[in-house]
DNA sequence: GTCTATAAGTGGATAGAC
DNA sequence: GTCTATCCACTTATAGAC
């Protein structure tokens, strides 16, 4: 990955971000030396300062990039208009844009510590909205009269621990495809809200 | 917590494991550094290498006390004769035993990649025999026709992973007491399986 | 059993040359 | 925009005095 000198602005940047997100993941924030990203992506760790202020920012702008990603990803659905296929989308959605970034959602869920008291209120926001999209679901189900929860804010928790699991033991080409696992999944959270 | 010199290796091991345990659990076993879990328990850095020959046996000695503990205590229970009385027993000793070792349950969850591979397969090994227990709970409720799941191996992931989840949100306290929450769950698991 | 001192190395971040 | 060189604080772990 050695490259002698040259002018790279356009490309060393989002190549600085994919290394930190790969390395951070694999090894966690505060094992990986900006000296490692800077060998990943070809430079020395002096060029890393022209694209970063410091090592906290880049943490948080791969947090933030990814909520951000998320919630774009949910405002540009359509909602079915009953409670049932709104959560059958956002389960399927859910497992998948998940599975899609592992990396990202490790470290949204892993490095939270790692953030200054400023920047976890940030991320905290913004995941808070995602929930409260979930939350919204269940509590249109009990008024439509097709779920029955016994707490539609422990509901919430208890379905976005459940589903976000998946990383943690999914692994392509195993027993199972992604298409099965959502099945089953959207099996699971439906009878658990049913009437 | 500063002290003068002295003797005390009764009590100097226990209080290295407790001060690493809660360090480990708030900062990351790679942000904290040996100076400061001697710091914590007011002897110097050097003192800790009488107890522990390095870092990386004290992280591994935390997770596999955490998980010796945790499949000792399932080792305790009187198996109900039914799934369903079973897996209530279950939901409610899964969200009691990780309320009550938050630290240990978050450093068992998240410091599995600062882990040799040898230390890492022994500490999955452990966990596998307690998720095997859920795992046969199901079938049995399967085969005597009181549940129906898709797939064992993946509800198991899955309720382990939701009742992990109590520990992210719950705080004493709060508008919820424990007992309540455990029931919440259990409702939860209990339709996530039924017939 | 704990101390002090130290070895040998790595950390984030900056300065100035090109 | 990237390089080399550097600052200095801090790291794990060990040696030997008490």
């Amino acid at each position: 990955m050695a490259r002698t000198q040259g002018s790279h602005s356009d490309i060393t940047g989002p190549r600085i971000r994919e290394a930190a997100l790969r390395l951070f993941a694999r090894q966690g924030y505060a094992a990986v030396s900006m000296r490692q990203i800077a060998a990943e992506v070809g430079v020395q760790a002096g060029a890393l300062y022209n694209y970063i202020p410091d090592k906290q920012s880049l943490l948080f702008g791969l947090m933030k990039g990814h909520l951000d990603e998320l919630l774009a990803a949910r405002a540009a659905v359509v909602p079915a208009d009953n409670a049932v296929d709104r959560l059958e989308e956002f389960t399927r959605f859910h497992i998948r844009f998940h599975h899609d970034r592992p990396d990202a959602v490790f470290i949204a869920y892993m490095e939270l510590r790692n953030l200054t008291p400023e920047n976890f209120a940030r991320i905290e926001s913004l995941r808070r909205q995602y929930e409260n999209e979930l939350e919204d679901i269940l509590r249109q189900g009990v008024t439509e009269g097709v779920f029955d929860v016994p707490d539609t804010k422990v509901a919430t928790m208890a379905l976005i621990a459940m589903l976000t699991g998946v990383n943690t033991w999914f692994r392509e080409g195993g027993r199972l495809s992604l298409p099965e696992v959502e099945t089953i999944y959207w099996t699971m959270v439906r009878k658990s809200v049913a009437r």
